[in-house]
DNA sequence: TTGGCTATTTTGTGATCACAAAATTAGTCG
DNA sequence: CGACTAATTTTGTGATCACAAAATAGCCAA
């Protein structure tokens, strides 16, 4: 007997018809895991939408198996809300939830860029001066899409220096929970009246001064979403 | 013939070979998820140990599918560790990752206790006593997996009455990471020497005490991880 | 037109399969 | 006796299938 001791009934071709793509291990899901967290960030996915496997996958060109698995995890980072029903669909804000964020936000953000500060030099501050500046342009555009992507590159630029195993994963989290949120927010309210409190934790990182940082970090998360997210809500 | 069209390959069999059990929607993936999570919490799961797809589906009576969702919802909330090979392991210590640990435990907890406090009772007050004589008995017996799981118990019973969404699963998944380190810790200098920061909180509950309760449960993290991680950890 | 019922489709869940890479074991040669 | 290599086993990954429950569409009657 060959290998093939019993019928052949799946997936006997990984690839297209040539051997163009080896279909490299583990591939499917880390792009799937991208493309969701990716759309979740920029505000693609809205609150309320309904997430199917087939959906997905079809969307994505792959079987619905790493599908399932990516929104296991999206699912277990509360990134994604599964209904007891077991529909999958982003989750709608509440005025409890946003106030929870905000606080966890405030405690474990300041802190991250703390512990990041040690690790950051003056070519960190040039980069981080330079996304600042592209967020300026969104901004003034009112991109908000660009803002999000933008915002959260500078954010976890500072966050990533930290080498957090623990906290930064926690902050990742809560990222992928508000985002798809703001970003209804800022399409009906616009990005114009955000202070820039960016600027000012540029400033600390150059003076290499952890107390001025933390207070722009916290000053900028309660800016962001204070001003924004009250006159927002659902309900009040 | 019957009403399968086509050749049916597998699952013809959803239950036993009576229809004693319908196999409920949504079961097996729960049941090994609570499986896994108990495990990791009492200590069974030793920090290294391999976790195998196939073997634990079997160790649990359950095809390889809802272990492998578990396994991703698990590995998001890093209680376990997936090497780059693929392979899925329970995550070892380390001096960083512990004292961080140790921090985002002192960030959150207190605080959702804090949140907790204004829904918890007379009644629980009680309940938290009997689960503290418990731990005494526990403590005194050298009864390590029990000691955790009356500890987690105890914790959990106050920050359950928070109500929070998003806090309360960001100290889940703390948990569930230094549970297994500390199982064999307690196993290596045993349970005799902890300061019992527990009735402490009680009377701060009693009391209606924020403040006292804050401070209790930060004092309780800060002995329970502080005195007995410091001399236990691989390399220091 | 509308309310309720039925039929169809959609969707998540559990299971098995084929395959490749990795790990383990066996075997052999120096 | 030890180290290197080849064969075997283990293991994760992607895919398809059958099934049940839920959601939707369709339909008929009041």
């Amino acid at each position: 007997m060959n290998k093939t001791s019993t019928g052949n009934a799946q997936a006997p071709r990984p690839d297209g018809e040539d051997g163009s793509t080896p279909t490299n291990r583990g591939t499917a899901r880390a792009q799937v895991d991208t493309a969701v967290r990716s759309a979740l960030l920029t505000g693609r996915f809205i609150p309320g939408k309904a997430v199917t496997l087939r959906g997905l996958a079809q969307e994505l060109g792959v079987s619905p198996m790493p599908v399932r698995e990516v929104i296991q995890r999206l699912a277990a980072e509360n990134a994604l809300n599964v209904k007891p029903n077991g529909r999958v669909q982003v989750p709608e804000m509440s005025p409890s939830r946003f106030d929870e964020i905000l606080k966890a936000r405030l405690l474990l953000e300041p802190e991250l860029a703390e512990m990041a500060l040690p690790q950051l030099d003056h070519a960190d501050a040039k980069v981080l001066e330079d996304i600042d500046l592209e967020i300026d342009e969104s901004i003034s555009c009112g991109n908000a899409e660009s803002y999000l992507r933008l915002n959260h590159a500078f954010h976890f630029k500072i966050y990533a220096s930290s080498n957090s195993e623990i906290l930064m994963p926690l902050v990742e989290s809560l990222w992928l929970q508000f985002a798809p949120f703001m970003r209804t927010v800022y399409g009906r309210v616009g990005t114009a009246n955000l202070v820039d409190w960016h600027k000012e934790a540029i400033r600390a990182i150059r003076n290499d001064d952890p107390t001025a940082l933390n207070a722009a970090i916290a000053a900028d998360i309660r800016d962001g979403m204070g001003i924004l997210g009250r006159e927002s809500l659902p309900e009040i």
